[in-house]
DNA sequence: ATGCCTATGCGACATAGA
């Protein structure tokens, strides 16, 4: 089973690229983030057409996840517990075929320090807490999107540049290696122990051209969806597109 | 030391992104 995350920053404006991408890497479920719409105005119908059926949290204007797939999905979370007023749509849960997925679209943090920066450490902490119950079912799970951490110095393309950065600060890469080390695997690090793996340009200062990229669109893997993980790997050339988002596809193969 | 771009919104600039 192939299991993507893309952060499309906006469906309306990505849809064309979202469908020529779904027709040429044909994964089974795709996490999206950013998708920044209302439930009801999601495109289902031209998604529906490729072949997914689509769950849906949206939010007007910014945030919003869903989750694409082929196969029937089951939906067994919308948002984290933790904090009754937080309202952004940034977490969304399904099981696909008797895998757990997660579709996360963990708060950017900046200005640091200031509120939402507090705001993106908390939410980090709930969703450790998440993923430690997930663990403990020890069924194969998927925790997949946007995580606005760059883990690694390798990560970036620049610490100096990007030492102010809430992506990369202490707590941030504190936080992320906390819940990682409860027992799961980031994927393309398996596969891909060193070197540079940008998912993210930004669209200034020539970012693209220049490979100014940072890595922080991961999909984290419980020790049983490890077990099976057969390819991992990065959609690039996506970036290049028309039009494209500043992020591109991340997927893995696990056995079915 | 800041903006550089891009998407969205009851738009005529502001907010958010990272």
């Amino acid at each position: 089973m192939k299991i993507a995350t893309f952060n499309v920053n906006g469906i309306t404006a990505r849809l064309p690229r979202l469908l020529d991408w779904l027709a040429e890497a044909d994964p089974d479920v795709v996490c999206l983030q950013e998708i920044k719409i209302l439930d009801a105005a999601f495109p289902a119908e031209a998604i529906a057409s490729a072949g997914y059926t689509a769950l849906v949290h949206g939010q007007k204007g910014f945030n919003g996840v869903a989750i694409l797939s082929k196969q029937p999905a089951t939906e067994t979370a919308r948002g984290l517990d933790g904090d009754p007023d937080d309202d952004h749509s940034r977490y969304l849960e399904a099981d696909v075929c008797g895998i757990r997925i997660a579709s996360i679209y963990l708060p950017n943090g900046n200005p640091q320090p200031g509120p939402k920066f507090d705001y993106k450490l908390a939410w980090i902490d709930r969703l450790a807490a998440r993923a430690a119950a997930l663990l403990a079912t020890e069924q194969p799970v998927v925790l997949a999107g946007d995580w606005n951490v760059a883990p690694l110095g390798v990560d970036v393309f620049s610490e100096a540049a990007m030492a102010a950065d809430a992506l990369v600060q202490p707590e941030t890469r504190a936080k992320f290696r906390a819940l990682l080390f409860q027992g799961w695997t980031d994927a393309i690090r398996a596969l891909q122990p060193t070197g540079p793996a940008f998912t993210f340009w930004d669209y200034q200062a020539g970012a693209w051209p220049r490979d100014l990229g940072l890595r922080i669109d991961h999909l984290l893997l419980s020790p049983i969806a490890a077990d099976r993980l057969t390819h991992a790997g990065i959609d690039r050339a996506v970036r290049g597109g028309e039009r494209a988002s500043d992020h591109v596809p991340v997927w893995v193969e696990i056995n079915a």
